[in-house]
DNA sequence: TTAGTAACTTACTTTATGTAAGTAATTATA
DNA sequence: TATAATTACTTACATAAAGTAAGTTACTAA
């Protein structure tokens, strides 16, 4: 038996299995949030918050907005694609109040 | 804003965010494998299914079993808890399918 | 002028994962 | 009978990913 996954399914994997990335989609089904408030929200190092959402960005999940006002105002939100993730957010949740203690 | 996260949502992120537990978890999904079978039909390597197995016997979401016959073999499945991943593993199907090009 | 915030990046350290080989028990093959 | 193979691992070592802390640029507030 060797390989019987498939690919698309693989690629979904790979992309949530990465450190943080739940947590990020997670925060952002509340709305658009900027930089730092992920950072501060979620827990994450500024270096690998920049690289995670960057990556979300490259696979269309993420959508970054620059609002030039002064001064520059950054916001991050989700696509489409990423608000398609919301009831397996919400799968997480209800299974996480079900089967893991507080 | 500082850590609004539900502990148990983070908990449970934690759990799945880690490499190879989601497809560990979808393949378990299809009944009971032996150590060699996950190895090969997910290409992860026996160190970290090792460790994984086991986290995941920790977390209660797995179940080893030895089989005392000759040769002994040892069968790993879901245990309820795991088996309660099962819809959330559908949605990721659900969504691969919708999003990601083949 | 000094300090502060936002959105990063860079350099360096620690942790996680991969690779390859080794082990112990058993079975199949020449 | 000796050799090779399988299963379920573990160990040692190398590489990749993540954390920490400091630095950068632009602007703003005291």
């Amino acid at each position: 038996m060797d390989k019987s996954i498939c690919p698309r399914f693989e690629k979904a994997m790979s992309i949530l299995s990465q450190r943080w990335t739940g947590l990020i989609i997670y925060q952002l089904l509340g709305g658009p949030q900027r930089f730092c408030s992920l950072e501060s929200s979620i827990g994450v190092s500024g270096r690998v918050l920049s690289e995670r959402l960057k990556d979300l960005e490259n696979e269309g999940i993420v959508k970054r907005e620059v609002f030039p006002e002064t001064p520059v105002r950054i916001e991050y939100s989700l696509t489409d694609k990423g608000v398609a993730l919301e009831p397996l957010m919400r799968d997480i949740e209800k299974w996480s109040q079900s089967w893991l203690q507080a």
